[in-house]
DNA sequence: AATGAATGAGTGTTCATTCAT
DNA sequence: GATGAATGAACACTCATTCAT
């Protein structure tokens, strides 16, 4: 049932499936769909906050457990390679659905974005890269990932994206590195 | 109306938004809107293939204008800060658009990908950059100039895009450099 | 179980409650509920009709036990005052439920109003009171009594309503005796 | 539409009754019904509270252009019997809408309890009937003529509500100072 | 050209009822 | 006997679209 919602979310967008069609491309009823969910949208945002939040958690992960920052940096590009590879439909439904999502994400919770940026200051604090404004490096290596993934989804890029990994991780950092060269400048 | 529709859609997507909250938002009757669009699906489309395909020719301009690889990414990056800063709606609906428009876009059509892969290409036949997948590089630059404008949209990054465009671009070159540094590898 | 259902069909309409309110109220199982009714609709039938009949014959019991009109009018009224006190859930819901159910009711089923209707009968037939209309009479007995039970219901009127019975029940003579007045005068 | 919607719900109830039941008996689509009211809750209030607060509106006039009790008490009584007689289905569904609606009838608003209870505090005063509790005497004089509305639907009293006027007015007046006489007693 | 009332198909959701366990 | 998951037929309501005026 989850498996159905998210590929059909991934494909025509949240408003554009119905209720009818998750349960029969689940083959249950419509109404068994509500003994599990209260509503679509509960649905909805079951599985992107699932998949959002476990994320942020796995990105902590890698942060508490690799000791600098390249080889964390290298370590958090793969995952998300690694999570497209495996569930392209579920990656495809959270770049889709985080416009209308992500402002539903309490503050005090734990994101993605958190994690990266965090990774970004104890690096800057390390001296393992230049001073640079966090969010705006975290904004260019989420970038150079996600639209990576989304040029894969389009067609445009062939492979499995983890054998792009290292190269992703070699731009992610050069950007970081050169977004640091110009704040020093000033 | 297309100002009315364009932050509309921008706030609530294209499917939270409807006939009669158009009509409302530019003060005329419901029925007027099919006097200049035949369904709401042209209305969205047209909005986004005008910005979409002027974007690609603008791109080209400057490619066509400007001689070397540096000053063409430079005045690109610059350009679509410019578009952001200048009017934050569009650029948001075009972002939000895309996951459902973009496959309408005909094989033949022009495209802001197509112009800044070009650009790549010209690069690396110049001796500009090293050799690079042209896609993966354009992936990258899209990926640090949009990923950075969607933090600014919501509310992550302060101050106008224009002003982060040179550290954009110098991220965005070297990016681009250290994609070429692993293909060379190969 | 029975008293569950009774509160909140007094309190929101048969309509209002759904079986799955019922079974939650009661601490059973919805599919519990129909080992002891075939459905929801018989459920509230036989809530309505049992006690419906059984006040029918209670009011009967009074007609046979008592000789004279006065102190039959004075218990039935008392009895009806006694039933709201003790349980004005179940009163409200009889209230409320005859629009719908009353109709069910069949020819053959001694209801109270019969009860009423004869006490009337034998009373102009003793000379008790002068020749009347009997449902007319019986009309503006039950509507004395119910439309007091009604206000109290909505909070109009204080008290028990049993300190109300001897003045209900002074007030109940009257009008049918004035609604004989009339009669006579034919 | 409000005719096909009195009936419906004096027939079978407001919940009884769907929208498409409104819409078909209307000669009219269902959608065509939310140009006229937002909900079905609405419409149904809508025809409940205008027509409660109408005949407030005209009770209170009887007060006003009416000099003595009895003159009073006559002319509201009739007035019941001609709006029953005028429109059974709207009386029918007064009763029955009571019992959801009442309870939204805002403190501030004049209900004909409002009229029938202060016309009976003018009597008191004018020494027309002995002390009695306004409201109490309220609920008698509606309970009497109610209830005969009601007797008349379930076709256990026949002919015209408006010939019965007279006696149902000699009634309430019996049954109102029979109240009196308790209270004195006090 | 513009209006706005009307349409009717489609949506999310509820709920009485059934039945395998 | 009891449970609770599953069903499927409603239901209230929305909305893109049409069209007479």
């Amino acid at each position: 049932m989850e498996r159905a919602a998210t590929e059909l979310f991934a494909a025509r967008g949240i408003d554009g499936v119905s209720i009818g069609d998750i349960a029969g491309a689940a083959g249950v009823s419509q109404g068994a769909l509500y003994r599990h969910y209260p509503s679509k949208e509960d649905l909805a945002w079951s599985l992107f906050s699932t998949a959002y939040l476990r994320t942020a958690a796995e990105l902590d992960d890698i942060r508490r457990l690799l000791p600098d920052f390249s080889s964390r940096l290298g370590a958090m590009v793969a995952h998300f390679c690694a999570l497209y590879d495996s569930d392209p439909a579920l990656f495809r439904f959270m770049l889709i659905a985080q416009h209308g999502l992500l402002p539903r994400i309490g503050a005090g919770q734990r994101t993605p974005v958190d994690a990266v940026a965090e990774t970004i200051e104890d690096a800057v604090r390390d001296g393992a890269i230049p001073p640079v404004e966090p969010l705006a490096a975290t904004a260019a290596i989420f970038g150079i990932v996600l639209q990576t993934a989304l040029f894969h989804i389009y067609g445009r890029l062939p492979g499995p994206l983890a054998a792009r990994g290292p190269s992703l991780t070699r731009a992610a950092l050069a950007a970081v590195d050169a977004l640091g060269q110009g704040e020093t400048a000033l």
